[in-house]
DNA sequence: TTCTATTAATAAAA
DNA sequence: TTTTATTAATAGAA
């Protein structure tokens, strides 16, 4: 239970040096060390994801995951293929989170419209992006969203949410109209709306070699809000 | 490389039978066995919370996992609390997508009200619905809200949006009617917001006895559709 | 669930 | 990143 090197002949490095001492136990407990922790960080997630979709596909389960980390990048997972798992009851209900199964398939429709679009633009960014695990050019922040189901609504509830609805309508107003000031033609593609700013990689390639069946499913790395790499550049 | 059990006076199991022969390698592919494939799934997705858990305390890092057990059953995990993570670009970037950064806190706020009613609303699907990894009864699925991010929505996508709301307004109002309809006072809950048939699981002591530092997070199972038990009351 | 024998994930170091 | 030496996760069986 307790092997050193020492066969003998070997003390000194001559040949056959003892590349590492191999793997050592750690408390579970936040890594002081940045440039650990940034190491550590990219090894598990990596291991996170990986388990991830084997869970995938070795129990048919579907499966989403954000990472954020350190408060920076953004990594997604998704199986099966992009907005899936997720797109089953998220693009299927989006837009608004709980309302799929009340509103009815034109308001699908227009989540589908929604979705569309989405992907288009993504795939727009990942075309101008230059897809290195780091650098973040200058971005804007919010690319994922997710919210949390678990709960319930009465017929009261509904009634408030109506208001709400009342009410968020003219924010959406006074929003556009604010983008519509902001928005000024000196910069080729509206200032709020860059989409270049977001760096987005897939990363299917991370399992192809060890397991085929997990390469359809999806996960990729945005860099979410702001755009300097505090973090050395990697996480 | 290959050991089986044989040492000489060994051969009887009259004492020291050995109990298993160990892990064994598994090629990552769809479990046939039924009942192999839910084994599976349920020592995976504790390992891959667990993973988790410990990517979160061990580097800083914010994640939430969805995991869909054949349709069925629905597990979360957050990390830090419930609705953090997430919360935080979540709740914070709820009901447009990708606006968080956009629009001010007093959309905030209503999206805060949002979250809440939708979690009642959902509640009450999983009331009514009885769902099968396949099957769709009536409607449109989608317990869980989440939509993914990789997203941008300019001026013209806002008016779009906005006519969206008009339309869900419609549809809130008419769904309103049907439940009102519905909901007979025969029962003494009523029927469509019975919290009742939510079952929900926090699985801090997962790890509790494993890493204390990571009691903290939160992870939740609960039954989206129905509450039948299709799978032999595990997964 | 629980118990091992093994395989898989990884902490350190280079 | 890549290489080990170890620790951690788990497939199978009970």
């Amino acid at each position: 239970m307790e092997k050193t090197r020492d066969n003998g002949m070997m003390n000194n490095n001559m040949m056959m040096k003892k590349t590492t001492q191999g793997r050592k136990k750690i408390e579970i407990k936040k890594i002081d060390n940045l440039s650990n922790r940034q190491v550590t960080f990219s090894k598990r997630r990596v291991g996170l994801f990986k388990k991830a979709s084997e869970l995938c596909i070795l129990t048919g389960a579907e499966i989403a995951i954000i990472v954020y980390s350190l408060g920076k990048r953004v990594f997604l997972f998704e199986h099966p293929t992009s907005g899936s798992v997720i797109g089953r009851y998220a693009r299927g209900s989006s837009m608004f989170p709980n309302e799929a199964f009340h509103v009815g398939a034109d308001i699908l429709e227009h989540k589908q419209h929604y979705a569309r679009v989405s992907k288009q633009l993504e795939a727009e960014k990942q075309r101008k992006e230059m897809i290195e695990d780091s650098k973040i050019v200058n971005g804007v922040g919010g690319y994922f969203w997710w919210d949390d189901p678990i709960d319930n609504l009465g017929l009261d509830e509904l009634e408030q949410y109506m208001a709400s609805l009342e009410e968020l309508k003219k924010k959406v107003v006074m929003r556009a109209d604010e983008l519509m000031i902001m928005n000024n033609p000196s910069s080729s593609t509206s200032p709020l709306i860059d989409v270049n700013s977001t760096t987005s990689i897939t990363c299917d390639d991370f399992f192809l070699n060890q397991q085929p069946a997990a390469a359809d499913q999806y996960c990729t790395s945005i860099v979410p809000y702001g755009s300097h790499d505090l973090t050395n550049g990697h996480v």
